[in-house]
DNA sequence: CGGTAGGTTGATCGCCTTCAAATCGTGTGG
DNA sequence: CCACACGATTTGAAGGCGATCAACCTACCG
């Protein structure tokens, strides 16, 4: 039996519907840990020893290009599963973790995996749908990269980020974790200094308001058309 | 059982490991449809009625995006299934498909998928990996997009085209369907303006040869150093 | 309070898109 | 079988978006 109270996961629904019993089974084997802000959870390419679950806090995936060349995943919010190597049968991590802001997650032994996915089948499925939404984004994502403006594509990952990670304050919206330009411009394939520029633009139009390492949308109506396509 | 032998599709590589017993399992409910070139199989949007497997041919993927751009996902070969919308829980095809030369499929109900891979657990398995390389590729490609130079882009492309879908004709490496610049145009974010450029280029250092919708690759080592990062 | 990571802003450059027009290939109907 | 039509390709010219180079500013942290 976990040390850990079922209760600290029921309420995320990845496990809704998911009775008492089963929760205890999924929390079998499972380790809480608390990485502070900037820690590495785990790196690109080494073996994959553990999967993970975000409890509280954000994780940002990044990966490295054979250049040297680093870009932004995605950012990991409370509720999703990480790490799930052993679902698509890879061995090693394809991406690096690191706590976006102080983080704690749940983890479990690799081995773990295949026992569990067979205790619980109803886990299964929702990794397969959960993998499914994985994909169907990238696409998404693609799709941006490929049609979208600078302009679009920044306007794009803020919504985004809003929506999925966006506290309300007031009349604004502020992501809920610190982020750079840096940050943004690796995620929407641009330099730092186009983010800056747009940034800097949005804010003498009274779209966003942002300082180092926050931003918060004042105009959230004024950014959805930014990101639609127009001129 | 099935009026579709087992030994056409025994060879896939998918398939290897399975006895006949449980490629019969596979084939039930199987039909086996002939498209023509040009022919499409399923649309982007409509309701997901099959899933399917390539026997023959090539299959060509595409998505078109919310303001009628189309992009260029992905070549279907054979041995591969597409449309497998089941698996990840959707109800509609995300995405188009057109045979890119004369083809042979198999087709299944949707509602055959459930209880096929309660048959075949071997199957479950293979398809999740199916879908993680998926997933692998669909990040490679952002990757690429976000740091590569058109020239880049379009020598992975033929790279990996030439990989999967070329046939060695002496020196030469030929892409086995028809292909026109606006199709590698789609799939690396070009224009057919930049694509016809670089490959006229390319030809007249007798690196590749092409005609209409046709490409050759004569040097492959040449290709490979441009896929490189270099200046 | 100094050091440093993060951010701003200007100037320039080049790749790729856009606009435009000509040419080539192929299949088809008379 | 040839002429024609249309899709595919090529090539030129111009222009713009965003990268790159460069310098400076500013907030936070120890």
């Amino acid at each position: 039996m976990s040390n850990i109270n079922h209760t600290l996961i029921a309420d995320f629904p990845v496990f809704e519907s998911f009775s008492t019993q089963e929760l205890n089974l999924v929390l079998n084997n499972a380790k809480s840990l608390r990485y502070p802000i900037g820690e590495i959870i785990f790196e690109q390419s080494a073996p994959a020893h553990s999967y993970f679950f975000l409890l509280h806090g954000h994780i940002r995936v990044t990966k490295i290009t054979p250049e040297g060349k680093q870009i932004g995943v995605r950012y990991i919010n409370p509720g999703e599963f990480f790490g799930i190597t052993e679902a698509i049968g890879i061995d090693r991590y394809p991406a690096t973790a690191t706590a976006a802001i102080d983080s704690i997650i749940l983890c479990w032994p690799s081995s773990n995996w295949h026992p569990l996915m067979k205790d619980v089948p109803k886990l299964a499925d929702k990794m397969l749908k959960i993998l499914g939404r994985k994909l169907q984004q990238t696409h998404t994502r693609i799709i941006e990269l490929t049609t979208q403006s600078s302009e679009q594509r920044i306007a794009n990952v803020l919504l985004d980020l809003s929506q999925n990670s966006g506290r309300q304050v007031g009349e604004n919206t502020e992501i809920t974790f610190p982020i750079s330009r840096q940050d943004i411009a690796e995620m929407t394939g641009n330099t730092l200094h186009t983010v800056s520029r747009i940034l800097s633009n949005w804010e003498s139009r009274s779209i966003v308001k942002s300082g180092r390492k926050r931003i918060s949308i004042t105009n959230l109506e004024a950014l959805k058309a930014l990101a639609q396509k127009n001129t």
